[in-house]
Order: C-alpha cells, then structure tokens, then sequence
DNA sequence: CCCATAATACCGACCAGTCGGTATCATGCT
DNA sequence: AGCATGATACCGACTGGTCGGTATTATGGG
C-alpha cells in the first residue's frame, strides 16, 4: 500500500511520499524535507515542483481521490466482474474489501485515510486544503449511492434514505479507523465494519449477513 | 458548550481554553500563546502551571475524560431518572440526546471530541498524549459495554457482541463528527446518528424506531 | 519576610521557503 | 558533426519568522 516506488519520477514520487507520511504523522507534522527525504530528491526539487507544502497536499488530495475513485470503479462494483451481482451483494463484499485491506496490512497508517486524516487536523486551519481532501470524501460517497439506490429498492425500502446510508458507509469507515488509532490495533477497526455488516444485512435481509468468511 | 467562563481559577481557565481551541484547530496549531489569551493570563502563568504544551493537553485529556463520564452517569443513563427505562430505550434515547447537542451548536468544533481530535492528530508523533486521550474514549465505551448487554439480552440476541456494539457507537459518533468537518456542516453528522438510530432499532425490534421526534 | 502567583523579556531550535548555482538534455543553426 | 542557446531538473546553504520554553522580575496575601 506503499504510495511511492522506484520507477515513478520525482514528482510523482514527492506526491507518494507526502501521501504516506501524512497518513502517518498528520499535515502538520510533516517537514517538507521529510517529503524530500523520503522521495530522495533535495529541498531544491520539491519547490520546483510545487510552490508551498499546502500546494503539495492539495495536489496529493486530488491523487488520492482519483486512486479512490479509479479503485473503486475498476474492482467490479461498479462494473465489471460483478456486474450480475445484487446491489446488496456488492455493498457487503465491499465492507469485506475493507476489512481484507486492514488485515493485509502491518501498521495502522497502511490502512489509514489520507483524506479523512488532513480533514480533521486541517478543517479550521487550512480550508482550501481541508475541501480538496473532502471532495475525495464526497466524491466516494456519491459513487456509492446509486448501489444504495438499488439496494435499498431491491430489499422494498425507502430509497429516500439512499444518501444517507452512502453517507454513512464512510462516516463507519472513517470512525473504524480513529477506534483503531485508539485501541493502537487494527481489530478496533475490523469489529466495527463487521458490526456494520450486521447492520447492512438486517437492513437488507431482515437477518444476520450469511457467514462467507469466518470469524475467528 | 465552552468549556471555560470568568468564574474558573487560572489553571482551569487554561485547561479549558485548551480544550476549545484543540477542538477548533487541532493540537499542533494551537500555540501556548493562543491558549494564554484565550485564558486572559500570560505566558508565565501557564508555565508556572504546566511544565509543557503536552503536560496540558495530556491534563485537559483526563479532565474531558472525567466531563464525559460525569455528563453521561448524571443523565439517567446508567442511573438516576431512567433507572427503570429498558436499555433498549436508554441507548436509542442516548443517540437522540447526542443528536440534539449537535444540533445546538452554532459551531462544529462545539460539538467535536477533544480525545478523538487528538487521538487522529498526535497518533503517532506523541504517543503518551494520544493513549491519554484514547482513555477517554475507550473509557466511554466501557460505560456503554453492559447497557449493550443488557439491550441485546432483552432482545434475544447474543451478547457476545456486545462489546462490539459498544466500540461501534464511538465508531459512528466520532465518523460523524469527521464527515461534520468534510460537508461543512453539523447536518452530516446527524445524518449519520440518524441512521445509526435505524441500526439499533433493526438490531433491538426487527423494525424502524418509532418516531419519538418527527424528522424535520 | 516568604511563598505562590503572575507578568515580561528573552533565548534558541526548528522549519518553510528563497536563491544562486550546476547538470542534463533538447533544439536549431552552420 | 559541432556549437551556441535555452529550457528543465535538481542541489543545498542560507534566511527570516515562529514558537516552545526559560530567566528574571513584580505583586500580594498570610
């Protein structure tokens, strides 16, 4: 889940760096020469490329987005593989997209939300910043609402709730990911998307999610 | 919800000052100067007080943890006035009271969570500060835990999960208070709340809550 | 007088951003 | 090919301001 390699430019590589740092230690406390360091390249590059470090992270906001976004799109959701799969199938096989990406994961910043990071420390501070990492936010959500749609349509409820429940697929995930910080593991993360699979399922089936994976 | 006024000693002032401006900019944007003034005293006095930035936060950490605490044992909820409510009632009623802070605020960072705009933060780069404050939410999760139990027995379900659902109504409460900050407005998290609200009463009745107070 | 409380002046580390410079590569002219 | 021209990529010493923390001094109650 690295967001930099070798093969990038330096560019590219700067914008990695500053993606998984932020992630790691928060906007503020990242140095632009840590970005530097971590990406290998001098001071002197960084501000050819970019003219502040605010202009860095609103330019990583917009990649992060576009990742989200493509990743999303190109894991059969949308489209795809599963193309024939119901609605409902599909938003519960992407909460446990979700959790396999935690549990894939060694530290908590892997697994950690670039956007929702830079929102709750920059919201008041740095607000151009904090609306580039939002739209990364707003623009998952609005590519979740139609599945919502469908769903909620299939399983003869109000599809007026749509936005609201699409909304509240990222307010869990994000909360997963501070209880995680908290409890410093991962698993407070993982139980809480597996409690909201409970949920998505009562609200579909009326019943428990079908046990696909175990628990342990 | 200030968490100052006249009438505080000079070292509650500071504390309370901190806490307010931690939850509007977050840690590493509030200067010790900034909290002086918000407190009306100068620098000398906060040092003679607090050896550090980080002794202060970490102070104010267990002060909210304590408010917390105090603000939800005094509301009926493990006892008092609603001694006889069901749990069912208590926690659905819980969400509703959090609900309606939101909406009394004119401002977002009125309603934020000083430990989980901390623990987002300083998760990494303070990591004593960030388990003080991480007490504070693990400690509310432990008030909810045998309310949870006691909802899901009455229910008939296994309260072998109660300790998830616990974690999972910080999950949700501190993912609202983040999607507050992206949308720009405290109506996101009461979306989220709300739709919390039909997860419990899915979990607790089988069927939606009834609705106590009309959805504006 | 003494100690807690508090104010002011000051220090020094830290860090975003600057700036003068070099290296590399493309282009076009002869 | 050879050379001038210039653009892009990159380097790292330096600066100027910020801010946590300290040293020193003032005040006032017991």
């Amino acid at each position: 889940m690295g967001y930099q390699n070798e093969a990038m430019n330096t560019r590219d590589r700067l914008i990695g760096a500053m993606i998984d740092l932020v992630r790691q230690k928060g906007y503020d406390a990242v140095r632009v020469e840590d970005v530097c360091a971590a990406a290998g390249v001098s001071k002197g590059a960084f501000f050819h490329y970019f003219k502040s470090k605010q202009e860095i992270a609103e330019i990583a906001a917009d990649t992060w987005r576009d990742n989200s976004c493509g990743l999303f799109a190109s894991m059969g959701f949308v489209q795809g593989d599963d193309r024939d799969a119901s609605a409902r199938d599909k938003l519960l096989r992407y909460v446990d997209f979700r959790i396999s990406l935690i549990e894939g994961s060694k530290e908590i910043y892997e697994f950690c939300c670039y956007a929702g990071t830079l929102v709750q420390e920059v919201h008041a501070t740095h607000p151009d910043l904090n609306d580039r990492a939002a739209a990364g936010i707003i623009n998952h959500v609005a590519q979740l609402e139609p599945i919502c749609v469908e769903a909620l349509a299939d399983a003869g409820r109000d599809v007026a709730e749509a936005p609201a429940l699409a909304r509240y697929f990222q307010t869990v995930m994000q909360g997963a990911l501070l209880m995680a910080k908290a409890y410093r593991t991962p698993d407070a993360a993982i139980f809480s998307l597996r409690q909201f699979k409970t949920h998505l399922a009562l609200l579909f089936d009326g019943s428990r999610p079908k046990p696909e994976e175990p628990s342990p």
